[in-house]
DNA sequence: TTGTTCTCTATTGTATACAATCCGGCCTCA
DNA sequence: TGAGGCCGGATTGTATACAATAGAGAACAA
């Protein structure tokens, strides 16, 4: 494929290189586990299902591989990585602390209309009641809708690279009984401390409802009591 | 260069690539200043610096580029990061967070031998009063022993990441009169904290050095009061 | 002079050829 | 039989040739 082919199948790819396609269709695959955790990538398959040569796949390769999506090993290729028991607990460990330092900036920083979108995916989760696909991604724009009002370049962006990580995970907290309900009060909490304001209580609010979510995850994943 | 001769000349890159290789040079020669924010890096330049092709410049810019380290713009390449103001402050909050979180950590984690690391790089400390270069080298090396301590290796990670992109500011806070002081009062408390396991003192222990050292950090580069 | 367009060169993006390495399977030999 | 060593194909790492682009400066008109 050259890039005027890239151009002439996805126009909105205009002024992007080869390079960014792939990753971004590579993110995708993986986030929706077409390639499964453990699975081996290799360079010439991933270059051919896309039409492009080994050249921009090894440049994705090496972003993925920056954001903890795959694991390189030098001469042995790519595999998508594996998250066990004691990463999943680092990886909320780090979600905490980002994840209370958005909401307690968003509280500085937020302005209206940041305030009234929070509000307002409240009121749609409180709408897809029972709806565990569309309740995943109500919830995941609640979170970066967060993120957005804490106006912060860096943390948005790790934020956002921690959420990749974590969706390596099968399923969703969702499925525990009772989990969305609480969840949905948890964001409560959340959005009125914003709304008022009061950056500890949103920081200490946000830090709650991700060790809740950690505990759901846990229990989900490995059985813990 | 092949991989041979990186070999005969540098045989500690066994199981390397001249990716690495060259990711770390480059590192290097940005943390050292000889590349500096703002200019433009050229791949075919490096490329005949380090004696390779272009191929593994390119990946260790990508590399760079997800670091923070490099802007790079498609058609125009790779220059070093600079940091503005409001960029310092976003830096430093993300900061605040995982260091009082690795701090946190450690005064759940840590082991006697990490525990006694904190307090022999203190009294290094203190018998280099008024050596700037070295009051700087080991304020970094206990910094890393509570990321080390923390135990938790995406933590370990971030805040190498974060120290490399702080780097790229000039100068270090010690050339501020009696912050050499200040720094090893609160390493101290924060050290303290660790070693009577008291994780919510060290969290808040070690927030308070980063928001002091920040405020030294934005008197020093742009004259705040 | 000043603003505009065009060309040309330097540089990056991509494809491909080739080198190095790993790994499975086969063979040997005790 | 099985432990160890040694091919050979599959795959990744590197170098290089070529395509695409941006930007500087020349040429030109007003």
């Amino acid at each position: 494929m050259t890039m005027d082919t890239l151009k002439q199948t996805a126009p909105e790819n205009q002024g992007t290189s080869l390079g960014e396609f792939v990753l971004e269709r590579l993110r995708g695959a993986i986030r929706d586990r077409r390639y499964q955790p453990g699975q081996r990538i290799r360079e010439a398959e991933v270059a051919q299902w896309l039409g492009v040569s080994r050249t921009p796949v090894r440049e994705a390769f090496r972003r993925l591989q920056a954001d903890g999506l795959l694991v390189l090993i030098p001469w042995r290729g790519a595999q998508v990585a594996e998250l066990g028991r004691q990463q999943v607990v680092e990886l909320y460990a780090i979600r905490r602390a980002l994840e209370g330092t958005a909401a307690g900036l968003a509280a500085e920083h937020a302005n209206a209309a940041e305030v009234d979108l929070l509000f307002d995916l409240i009121e749609q989760d409180q709408a897809a009641q029972g709806e565990p696909g569309r309740l995943a991604e109500i919830n995941r724009r609640f979170h970066e809708a967060v993120y957005g009002a804490a106006h912060n370049r860096y943390l948005l962006e790790a934020l956002n690279a921690l959420d990749d990580s974590l969706a390596l995970l099968k399923s969703t907290t969702y499925e525990v009984p009772g989990r969305a309900e609480a969840a949905r009060q948890e964001h409560i909490v959340i959005a009125e401390a914003i709304r008022r304001r009061d950056a500890d209580a949103a920081e200490q609010a946000a830090r709650a409802h991700i060790s809740t979510a950690k505990e759901a995850r846990l229990k989900l994943l490995f059985g813990d009591d």
